[in-house]
DNA sequence: ACTAATATCGAAAACGATTTCGTAGAAAAT
DNA sequence: ATTTTCTACGAAATCGTTTTCGATATTAGT
C-alpha cells in the first residue's frame, strides 16, 4: 500500500533520494540510507513490482512451460519434481515462476507470458513441438531446456545421463547372473530412451553378450504390461527386463504376475527413473534414480545466471544418475 | 517489440485513438478502428504487461500456493492435478499463473508475488499453516481455498464430498457382505479425513452394523502397512478395509501380501482419490474418484469471476465424488 | 440557416518506480 | 583566500499504457 512517496514524505527528501537508499545506490549519505530504511521498514513498504518492471525491463519472473502429455502417467510424477526444483531455486533468488501448460497441438499462438514479455527467461520441461521451439527462439529470451525430446544442439539443456544409468543397470543384472535381458520400452522416439537403448547395448557388448532382438520390445505408449507379457511367452524367454521407465516395469509387474511368476525368483526387473510408486510396489523397485529436483534447479541457476551481468554459457549439462537398488532384482534362477 | 507508439505512427493518428481502437472503446470512428487494427496486427503488437498493468492495476496473473508437503507421496499426484485444472482454466480466460510452493513452516513473510502485488488473486491449494492464512488476508485479494485442512468457514472453499464419498464406499462393502470393516487413516487432523471417516460411521450405523474401534486405525503419516498389518493379526480380523486415500490403501496391500492373502479373494479393499497409482496396482483398486481438475477449475472460475464487474459470492462449493469399481473388492469370503 | 447535439480525435496527466543531470555546499588542493 | 573536487541531494524525464477532457467537425433539430 505504501508507495515510494509515501517514504518521501515521511522522510522529507526526494524521491530519488528514497529510490537510492532501497536500492542501494552509491550517491546517498549514510545517515539518511538509515533513515529512509528505517522508515520503509515502519511503513511496511515493498516496491510496486509493475513501475518496477515497466522502468527496469525486467519482471523478476520466469516462465516454466511444461508438456501436458496425453500421457499422464508417465509426465506427472516427472515433471512435478522438475517443477519443485525450479520454484524452489527460483524462490531463493526471489523470482517468480510462472507456470504454463502446453495442452493438444501447438497453433501457433505463443502462451500469453510470452507475447507480452511477462517473464525474463524461460523453462521448457518434456517434449515440445519442434515449431514451437523455433517461434519461441524469436522471443529471445534466455531459454533452458530440461529433458527435450530431441536434441536441439543449439540450445541450452539439461539431459540425464541416460547411457550411463542403462548401463548401470544392466551391469548390475548381469553381476547376478542374467544374460537373457529384455528391453522394455515406449517408442524410441525420445532422446532420453534412445540414449538408454543405447547404453543397453553397451553393456552387453561390454560383457560379451549378444544382443538378442526378440528381446527387445520399443512400441507403442505405456505398453509394459502387453510387452513383457509378450516376452514372457517366448519359447526361451528373459530371466531379466530393464524397463526405460518404471511406469513400464510396473506395468510390467502385471504382466508377470498374470504368468504366475514372482519377482524376483523367477524374473528380476528393474525401471529408471525412481518416481514415487517405485517405493510402493511389491516388491519394490530396483531402478536408476534420476535426480529431477536437482534437473529442475540446474535449469533455474543457468537462466539467472544468464540474466546476472556476466552470464557464463554453458551450452548442455548433464546430471548424474545413481542405481537404487532395492527388492525386485535377485539371482538368475538355478545359477 | 512493436508499441503503441508505432503503430500510432504508422497509423498517423495520435496515442490515445490507438488504445481505443485495440481497447475496443466506443469513442472511435469504425473505419479508423479497422485500419489500426490491421496495422497492429502486421505489426504483431501485443501490449506491454508493465505498462498495462501500471495503468490498470491489474495483472491479469492469479498465483496458486502449493503446500509442500513433508509427505511427497500424497501431496504430487492429487495437488498436481489441481494445479492442471487451474491452469487450464486461468489460460482459458487469459490469465497467467504463477505458481508459488510453501516450504516447511511459515516464517511470517509473504511470498513475493504477494508483497509485490503481482497477481489478483489466489488460490490456496492442500494444507495451509492457519497463521499464514491470517496474514494472507491482509492482502485483501480473492482468495479461494481448495481442499483446506480446516474449515476456515470465513473464506471461500472448494471441498470435497468426503462425507458422501466414503459413505459410498462403504456401502459397496456392505453389498458384497462385509461388516468387519477396517478403517485405515492417516491422522484424522485433517478435514477431510475426518468427514470420511463421518462417512464410515454413517454407513455403518445405516446399515445397523455396530462400529468397532478395533477395526479404526487413524494414526500417522502414511503408515497403511502397519496399519492394515495390525488389523490382520486381529483375533477377528476386519473382511474389507477402507482406506482414506489410495497411498494407504496401496500400503496395505503389501501388508496382505506379507500376510500371504491375496486381494479381493480373502480381503476387499476400497480407496479414496483415484490417483494414476490406483489403476497400476495388482489388483487395481476400486476407489472413490475425486475430479481433481475440476475442483481447480472450480477454484480458478471463482477467483476469476470475483475480479469481474459483477462478482456473486459462493462460500463453499462441495464438489461431488464417484464410487470408482475396480477388481480390489468381492464377495466376503465363505458367503 | 442557425443552434444544439453528437461523433471522432488528440494533448496531457497519470500509474510507480528509476536514472540522468544539475546544483548547492563541504572538503580538499593550491 | 581562491579554485577545484567531492558529496549529497532534488527536479525532471522516462518506461508503455489508459483515461480524462477539451476541441473540432459532422449531423440533427428547429
Amino acid at each position: 500500500m505504501a508507495g515510494i512517496k509515501d517514504i518521501a514524505l515521511a522522510a522529507n527528501v526526494s524521491l530519488s533520494t528514497v529510490s537510492k537508499a532501497i536500492n542501494g545506490k552509491a550517491d546517498i549519505g549514510e545517515k539518511t540510507r538509515e533513515r529512509i530504511l528505517k522508515i520503509a521498514e515502519e511503513l511496511d513498504y515493498h516496491p510496486n513490482a509493475f513501475g518496477k518492471s515497466l522502468k527496469n525491463k525486467r519482471s523478476e519472473n520466469v516462465g516454466v512451460i511444461i508438456c501436458r502429455e496425453s500421457r499422464p502417467l508417465s509426465g506427472n510424477p516427472f515433471y512435478s519434481r522438475v517443477l519443485e526444483g525450479i520454484e524452489q531455486e527460483l524462490d531463493l533468488n526471489n523470482y517468480n515462476l510462472v507456470l504454463h501448460m502446453l495442452s493438444g497441438e501447438y497453433r501457433g499462438k505463443l502462451p500469453k507470458m510470452l507475447r507480452e514479455r511477462k517473464v525474463d527467461g524461460v523453462i521448457l520441461v518434456g517434449p515440445m513441438q519442434s515449431h514451437f521451439i523455433k517461434d519461441l527462439e524469436s522471443v529471445n529470451l534466455p531459454t533452458m531446456l530440461v529433458d527435450p525430446k530431441v536434441n536441439e544442439n543449439h540450445l541450452n539443456q539439461v539431459i540425464i545421463d541416460n547411457e550411463a544409468g542403462a548401463f548401470l543397470a544392466i551391469q548390475h543384472l548381469i553381476n547376478n547372473g542374467h544374460t537373457k535381458i529384455g528391453f522394455n520400452s515406449d517408442e524410441l522416439d525420445h532422446q532420453s530412451f534412445i540414449q538408454r537403448y543405447s547404453g543397453y547395448a553397451k553393456a552387453l557388448k561390454h560383457n560379451s553378450i549378444e544382443l538378442n532382438e526378440q528381446y527387445v520390445n520399443a512400441t507403442g505408449w505405456e505398453l509394459g504390461y502387453e510387452r513383457v507379457l509378450a516376452m514372457l511367452e517366448l519359447p526361451d524367454p528373459p530371466t531379466a527386463i530393464f524397463s526405460t521407465n518404471d511406469i513400464n516395469a510396473l506395468l510390467g509387474y502385471k504382466a508377470v504376475k498374470a504368468k504366475g511368476l514372482s519377482i524376483p525368483e523367477d524374473i528380476s526387473m528393474v525401471g529408471f527413473d525412481d518416481i514415487e510408486m517405485a517405493t510402493m510396489s511389491a516388491p519394490p523397485l530396483t531402478t536408476v534414480r534420476v535426480y529431477k529436483e536437482e534437473m529442475g534447479s540446474i535449469a533455474a541457476r543457468y537462466v539467472l545466471d544468464e540474466l546476472s551481468e556476466n552470464p557464463v554459457s554453458d551450452l548442455t549439462m548433464t546430471v548424474a544418475v545413481k542405481l537404487i537398488e532395492r527388492d525386485s532384482v535377485g539371482p538368475v534362477k538355478g545359477a
